[in-house]
Order: structure tokens, then C-alpha cells, then sequence
DNA sequence: TCAAAAGTGTTAAGTTTACACCCATGA
DNA sequence: TCATGGGTGTAAACTTAACACTTTTGA
């Protein structure tokens, strides 16, 4: 009877995550470099395996909090490889995921326990198995989600600076943006909400630090940059 | 050693396959009245398993042929469902991959074994477990795709005429389309040629044939519908 | 002869791009 | 005082959208 399920193989599924981070005026991903096997001393992305009752969505979440310590992280799924040999270990079938984090908020201390580093997202290194097929994927994939849906927001702080948004843009979609254009995109959207704080950090004038309104959003989702 | 692998629990991967079809001014999806357990009368996709020794893509194109017969067929990768208890009967991680297909060129003596129908993809009943979930990130995978690459023409015959070409658009947007614009992007993109064959099916007057030609698209790639 | 689909250009509206200077401040 | 990044508006170019009538032919 059970036949139908029985007779068919299982496989090993895996998680790898593909995780943006932005500083200053670049797009870095946070890549490890293995101190354990498989693959040892080369370098991957951080993975692991989906468990008995956990979802898949689930177990990316779970591998991504075991790296940077942060749970409810914005993360997508870019899709699965299941080429026969990509892992020469075992037949694996892998499914990524991307997760954008703010790169000054995440445990340290894990990160060097995993010995795993930001790399800026333009010299990446060779990385193992098919694992920079799924970075440009993911590139791909959150270039695309960033340019229609207010994702962005996740690589930054609470507040920030237009100029800094800017940047954030120029990395996402590797171009250069008008100042005046790009800034009267910003005030057409109308919940990019200026607040009376000052960033004196950027620069000696200071620029007015600005927050996501979700709740604005919500009203009137339209977002184009 | 292996303990990294195998410390590990395996999974049944499944396929399922949302199967695009278009006829006259309709997409329509081919799936199946299920003639076989689990849930057996109840509506779904065409699927099954990816076996040992294919790749996840292989296994989509095998369960394709399965039913329709057909080799060599545009196929995407919608994604990767892992709810736990998503399959009520064993744990199954399912890829979902779209298809394009002609409606008129296919196996009916196999689809007919299966069991299977052409349904309005705008009328479609309930169908099993997360199928209807996929086939609405199908079809949004699909429209996005199908706007800015020449993915529609694997939905119509080798020759169609620019009313056809129009319909079929008009189906996927779920919008109409003004018919001087419409050919007036036909005929800048450049690639989609004239033949001097009249179709005379669709009307008394009779309307020139046209075909796309790849390598013309290839020189020039730019496409927007 | 008439119903039904094929075919064909122009104009207005809207969107996008290009562009340059003054301001405030800390070093 | 000057070097650095912050902040601001307008006009031209381009793209998109709206719109209506003539042609052919089989029934």
C-alpha cells in the first residue's frame, strides 16, 4: 500500500544560506572558511541539513540563527540544486536561501567560532560545490525582489542617512544613481520618514537620518527604486 | 567520518508539475483526477519522485514525459515546498517546476491514462495538498519570466499570427492590450518574423503568419511585452 | 451585403534622465 | 579657509498610452 512513497529513494536535503550584509558603500557576504570536513580549509557557504519536523523555511532559519545568533531575519528561498554529484560526499539535494542582516547586528563570537568572514560580494573567492552558481542566483533573485519590494531596509540600521540608502542601491544593482533623482524617488514614495536625528558621522554637516514606515508602506505599497 | 552526512535524516524529494497549455484566448492547466491513492478523486498536479541517478531537473522532464510524452520541453523551477506536514501521508519535499507546452502537439492516449484534463487556469478547483499554492507561484514566476523573455512562443505552434501572439499575452497578464501598441512592440523588437503563409482559421480575410526567429533574438536580446 | 477579424499612425500624457550650485561644518 | 559630504529644481528626451477607420472575404 505504502508502496507508492516506499519504493522511491530519500536523499539528504540541505540548507545553504546566502547572507547579505552591506557597509559603507559595498554588498558583502558572510562565507566560512571550513575548519572541518568535508572540504576542509576551503571555503562555503554557512549550510546545514533539514531535520524530522522542522520545514524547510524552518531549518534556513535555524542554520542562519546557528552562524549569527539572529532569529526573524527577512530570508528567501532562491531554489534547490539537485545536481546528481554536486556534494562528492553523498548525494545531497540543497535548497538556498538568502537572509539580509544588518552587518553591525549579530553574535561575534559565533561567527569566529564558525571562522567565518564578510567578503566583499565582487571578490568573492572560489567557493565550494555549487555554492557560487547558488551566490549569483541569489544576487539575481534579491536584485530583482530589491528593485519592487521594500527589502533593502533589512541591510541597514533603523535609521540611516539618504546617502547611505544610496549606496545600499548602487551595491544592489552595481550602478550609480542621480542624487536628485534617486532622493525624489524617495520623497514621491512617502514612507521614508525623516526624523529630526542628525548623523554627524557621514560627514561634517551632518545628514537628517531617516526610518522605514511599514505601517505607511502598507497603506500604499507602491515602491519602485 | 561520515557521521556528517549521515547523523542526518533523508527525505522523499517529489516533483510536481504545473503544465501551461493555450488554446484560443485561454491558459489552461493540465492536471490530474487521481484514479490511484493517496487521495484518490481528489484534483492534482502530475507528479512523482526524483530517483537515484537524476538530477532534480532530470526527474522534472521524466515526470513531464510520463504523461504528455513530450522530450525537450521549456521547463523553470518554481521552488521548493517543505512544510512538514504538507503531504499527509510521509514527509515529502516537493520541487515544483513549471512547464510550457503547444496544446496541440502531446500524448493524448497518455494523458488520457492518467487521467488527466486541460482546466482554465482563472476556474480551477481545489486540488490537493499545497498544488494550488504552487501553481499561483507558478503563474506569477511565469508572467514575470514571460515578460522580459521569449518564453511564450513554447505555448503556441511554430507558426502563429500576431492575434494569436496578442491572446496569448492578453492570458497571461490577465489584462488587455491595445492592438496598434501591441504590434507596434512586435515589430521593434525585430525578431519575430513575417512569413507569406495566410492562417484562414481565424477569420475570413486571413492573417499572416509569423514565426520566431532565435537567432535573430540572440544577436539583439531585448524583449519587452 | 454585412458581420467579423486584420491591419495600420498620430498625438498627448507621463516618466525618466541629465545636469550644477550653495550650505554647513570640523579640521 | 578650505575640503567634504549634504541638500535642492528644472528642462529636454524618451516612453507609454489613448484613440478610429479601412480592408478583405465567406456566409
Amino acid at each position: 500500500m505504502n508502496d507508492y512513497y516506499s519504493k522511491n529513494p530519500r536523499f539528504y536535503v540541505g540548507i545553504d544560506c546566502i547572507i547579505f550584509g552591506f557597509d559603507k558603500k559595498k554588498l558583502s557576504l558572510l562565507i566560512l572558511q571550513r575548519n572541518f570536513e568535508p572540504a576542509k580549509g576551503e571555503w562555503s557557504l554557512m549550510g546545514g541539513f533539514v531535520q524530522e519536523g522542522e520545514s524547510a523555511d524552518e531549518a534556513a532559519k535555524r542554520v542562519l540563527q546557528e552562524l549569527t545568533g539572529l532569529k526573524s531575519v527577512y530570508m528567501e528561498q532562491v531554489g534547490a540544486f539537485g545536481e546528481v554529484h554536486r556534494d562528492p560526499g553523498e548525494r545531497v539535494i540543497s535548497l538556498a536561501y538568502y537572509a539580509l542582516i544588518d552587518i553591525n547586528a549579530y553574535d561575534h563570537e559565533l561567527v569566529h567560532q564558525h571562522n567565518a568572514h564578510w567578503v566583499d560580494v565582487n571578490e568573492l573567492p572560489h567557493l565550494i560545490f555549487d555554492h557560487n552558481q547558488m551566490v549569483e542566483k541569489a544576487r539575481n533573485a534579491m536584485k530583482q525582489k530589491a528593485s519592487c519590494a521594500p527589502i533593502g531596509f533589512n541591510l541597514l540600521p533603523e535609521l540611516f542617512t539618504l546617502t547611505q540608502l544610496q549606496n545600499l542601491y548602487e551595491a544592489i544593482y552595481g550602478e550609480s544613481i542621480d542624487k536628485r533623482n534617486f532622493r525624489k524617488r524617495i520623497a514621491d514614495m512617502g514612507f521614508i520618514e525623516k526624523t529630526d536625528k542628525i548623523d554627524k558621522t557621514g560627514s561634517k554637516k551632518g545628514a537628517y537620518l531617516y526610518k522605514f514606515n511599514d505601517k505607511a508602506y502598507r497603506k500604499d505599497p507602491r515602491f519602485k527604486l
